[in-house]
DNA sequence: CTCCAGGCGTTCC
DNA sequence: GGAACGCATGGA
């Protein structure tokens, strides 16, 4: 991990006009809200207005549901969020302790050329959210064949129904593996989940018996670990790939090259040498849906 | 109305 | 071993 000794990390807490507890968080480095909790990597997080702050995403990490706001580079406000919450969780889930700027040039040595430079300039800001293991799982199952709109509307049903209320009107936390493996297919269905929900029945048993080590998947080779989760009925390369990078930070062998070409292939034709590049393959995965969803941007190469 | 959405399982050859 | 095709559902 490339620690940014520059930029240490200062939170300073504050209570909030709610009476909510605050953070005022120093020397994140380079974080851009909307790219991050927008780009689809995470289905929980929405904007919420606000009269203080330009923007702010609203959702729920754990147990609690936060809010991210920004008024300046390199700062954060966190509302609902305790000194000992940011240390133990959000810290991590938000990855902060990662320099980005350190990332970005690793992808431009590795992929030299103007068409991966403008990706990272287009995708700058983006971190690669640390989320749960279990929900980011059963979120890209729901992901295959659908949109992310209605992919946001079928959790938080699933939210609603199996998962544990919490402090706030109408917040509620991702099911339990059992909670969700209590669930029949019939009533997966009955709640729109569509031919998705044998799917997510076997996810939900698997991980509820402690099918496997799945804290440990991220220290496995990535082959193994894919495959380990392709055991999953509706678990395929793609949303294994996801469920690494997105809920277990596995970065290192991540098979960026494979993702580089298949999308650079299609719209140029090209060919790149790409090694394993740890860290930024996942924002280099980032990237490749904004190749491929705006690659208008990219096409006079 | 038709087409499509950040795949995958099944069924063909 | 790869190319079609179906799948539930709702938005565009």
């Amino acid at each position: 991990m490339s620690l940014c000794p520059t930029h240490p990390l200062s939170a300073v807490p504050f209570t909030g006009a709610d009476g909510k507890p605050c953070l005022r968080v120093e020397g994140v480095g380079i974080f851009d809200t909307g790219k991050t909790f927008d780009c689809g990597q995470c289905f929980r997080f929405d904007p919420v207005p606000t009269p203080t702050h330009r923007v702010e995403y609203g959702g729920v990490v754990g147990d609690r549901w936060i809010s991210v706001g920004q008024d300046a580079p390199g700062t954060l406000f966190l509302h609902n969020v305790t000194l000992e919450f940011f240390d133990t969780v959000l810290r991590r889930y938000l990855d902060l302790d990662r320099d980005y700027d350190t990332v970005d040039r690793q992808i431009l040595k590795t992929v030299p050329g103007t068409v991966m430079a403008r990706a990272v300039s287009f995708g700058r800001g983006i971190r690669i959210l640390r989320q749960d293991g279990f929900e980011t799982l059963c979120s890209f199952i729901l992901s295959q064949n659908n949109n992310i709109p209605r992919i946001k509307r079928m959790i938080a049903a699933l939210c609603r129904t199996y998962g544990k209320p919490l402090d706030g009107d109408g917040i509620y936390a991702f099911p339990t593996p059992a909670a969700l493996a209590g669930a029949s297919e019939a009533e997966l269905r009955a709640l729109g989940m569509g031919f998705r929900a044998p799917y997510l029945r076997d996810a939900a048993c698997k991980w509820a018996e402690g099918w496997t080590a799945t804290e440990r998947l991220a220290d496995l080779p990535y082959e193994t670990a894919e495959a380990i989760l392709c055991e999953i009925r509706g678990v395929g390369p793609k949303v294994a790939a996801c469920t690494l990078l997105f809920g277990f930070g596995h970065t290192e062998g991540f098979p960026v090259d494979v993702w580089i070409r298949k999308v650079l292939d299609a719209h140029f034709g090209g060919t790149f040498p790409v090694a394993a590049l740890g860290c930024a393959a996942g924002i280099a995965q980032q990237y490749l849906f904004y190749l491929g969803r705006y690659s208008d941007l990219f096409s006079d190469t």
